[in-house]
DNA sequence: CCTATTTATATTTCTAGCCATATTATGGCT
DNA sequence: AGCCATAATATGGCTAGAAATATAAATAGG
């Protein structure tokens, strides 16, 4: 009995696993709420930011989502053929996308602030619990971010050597 | 600046960012330790539950998993392709998909049970607060499940009125 | 028995996510 | 000006995930 509980490989000692679970289940809770917008929960992550400050680059919301460019580059063009966004050059560096709100999407804003309060009541963690969640996940998310970042530079070095 | 921080839409108050980050993160780890065996993080799930018990059929690991059938099938049939699992019709329940590892399948158990000991020496959480990581997201999954199950059984129910 | 319902899996059609590679732009150097 | 290293974004090819719908087998009621 002893032996099967502390078998790393068990579905029930894992710890990725809960986290992988409990964000596909999270995503199947948004959709609902989100549908009526006409967003998917990336693109409602997307709003957040460019309701927090515009314009942004496709780059700066990478690093704030942890996205690659390779998912965010069409997901931003579904997201300017749905009328959320504007892409357009940066007449100083056109390296450079920069990504706006449209006035449509500047006013999702409002519809937008009652989502967390519907989900506040679907998940039905005690207010303290969800935070001790929320740091140690975040906590988390930081030393899986370095560890990714510090892996790519070890790469990115010896690919010059 | 309270009013800032109190914004239920910034990024950094909500919950389900941080664990959608961790989460694609993570992958991003255990993918180079996966790929030497030929497999992806859900396909590696699926092989835990299977070296724990076999056969087993595509609903159960579902249900395990927390996944649609629209998910399992295309995978398990990569799966069965790649060599790693057996698909057979229950004889004594034809609507049944009986899963289980092939030889080479259940050989891939060795290699993995490092897996676990390499992605701990990344994630460096101290143990303590990786148990209470992980208690606090198995409780969100069963409270998240429990819902999901709640607003399909009202769904069903309606379609049938 | 035979039809109606339920159950298990599959299919279709989207959107996402990653890696590896390519394209274009910038900046510094000569 | 021309060149080289670097930077920012885009592309292609793959795997995943979900909802809605379809198919086929099993079961229940009459």
């Amino acid at each position: 009995m002893a032996e099967l509980s502390d078998d790393p490989l068990r579905l029930d000692n894992q710890v990725c696993f809960p986290l992988y679970a409990a964000t596909n289940l999270l995503q199947r809770l948004y959709r609902p709420l989100l549908t009526p917008l006409g967003l998917t929960y990336s693109q409602y992550l997307v709003m957040l930011i460019l309701w927090e400050r515009a314009p942004v680059t496709v780059g700066e919301i990478g690093s704030c989502l942890h996205l690659d460019n390779g998912t965010l580059t069409p997901l931003l063009k579904r997201m300017e053929r749905g009328g959320f966004i504007t892409r357009s050059r940066d007449p100083h560096d056109e390296r450079r996308v920069l990504i706006a709100p449209t006035p449509h999407g500047q006013g999702l804003r409002e519809q937008a602030l009652k989502i967390p309060d519907e989900l506040a009541r679907d998940i039905a963690l005690a207010p303290e619990e969800t935070e001790t969640l929320r740091n140690s996940v975040v906590l988390l998310v930081h030393l899986l971010a370095d560890d990714i970042a510090r892996k790519k530079e070890a790469k990115d070095s010896a690919a010059v050597q």
